[in-house]
DNA sequence: CACACAACCTGTCAGC
DNA sequence: TGCTGACAGGTTGTGT
């Protein structure tokens, strides 16, 4: 479930829940995730205050009292559950439950297993080498124009690929790469450098398109995005991903879907032309 | 260096 | 009904 708007909406569910709860109890049945959980995450936690929830690019720092904080990834198909204690009925795929003092239970669920939780050293988590390599926020005010400009001046590879790199600018996944680019007429396939010159567009729409997600409490398309277990609706205003063969809602065009750097990309054919330079 | 691609793992769905 | 292949919102390591 998770691009950025996603990631948020899981951010603020667990905000209005988790800071001063303490943990009572953890239990982890599978340690396998993308990065093996370590054995000595329960006993480390234990007894702890939530802090803080934070979010940089696709990642969830829970910040705890003691100088942990829990740095959570949801992969593919991850997902954080608050459910109240007693109403908790077990799912295939939970592999972590975090009891917590206020009657709720904090559940990870991820049936594919590239999600992430690792306990790290509070000071200097940012310096972290899965955190440190990131680039701007897409929100924020580093991400600008003339940043985006510089970004794409050197780089030929195909713009829906490059929006994705997440060293250019964070939290743009496949959904929203499509979405944004639909939204400035761009061809995905255009090389970078060629729209270097239009990054004041790019930049707008990528903007309005996540704010409009978030709003939208993120897209929902097989598992439940937001921590109370509700879905986001953002997915009913997508123009074009997911949306092969149905007419472009701005000129009537069947959308395409074309493969890059092996993942779909959707987009209208005459809306979005593919002009050299 | 920049880019394409496979791999990680499980579930779902279309087609035969 | 059961099997097979394609595909799914991400990231990372490897190869060119």
């Amino acid at each position: 479930m998770p691009e950025l708007p996603e990631v948020e909406t899981v951010k603020r569910g667990l905000e209005s829940v988790l800071p001063g709860a303490l943990v009572e109890k953890t239990t982890v049945h599978r340690h396998d995730l993308r990065h093996p959980i370590p054995e000595n995450l329960v006993r480390q936690i234990k007894g702890s205050k939530f802090l803080s929830v934070k979010r940089r690019a696709k990642y969830l720092l829970l910040e705890m009292e003691g100088g942990i904080t829990l740095l959570s990834h949801l992969g593919m198909s991850g997902s954080w559950v608050i459910r109240k204690k007693g109403e908790y009925k077990p799912q295939t795929h939970d592999h972590i439950i975090i009891s917590l003092s206020n009657g709720r239970e904090l559940v990870f669920n991820d049936p594919r297993r590239f999600g992430l939780l690792l306990p790290l050293e509070t000071q200097g988590v940012e310096q972290h080498p899965l955190l440190s390599h990131l680039g701007p926020e897409p929100l924020g005010l580093a991400f600008s124009p003339e940043y985006l400009k510089e970004s794409l001046k050197a780089r030929s590879g195909p713009i829906k690929t490059v929006l994705m790199n997440q060293e250019l600018v964070v939290g743009v996944g496949n959904i929203y790469a499509s979405e944004a680019l639909f939204r400035t007429k761009i061809h995905p396939a255009t090389p970078a450098k060629h729209v270097a010159g239009r990054s004041k567009e790019i930049v707008g729409a990528i903007r309005l398109v996540l704010n409009d997600a978030i709003k939208s409490g993120g897209s929902t398309l097989r598992n439940y995005a937001q921590a109370s277990g509700d879905t986001g609706y953002f997915q009913h205003h997508f123009m074009v991903y997911g949306r092969e063969e149905e007419p472009c809602i701005m000129c009537g065009t069947a959308i395409s879907r074309i493969v890059q750097a092996g993942r779909s990309t959707y987009f209208c054919k005459s809306c979005q032309k593919l002009r050299k330079k």
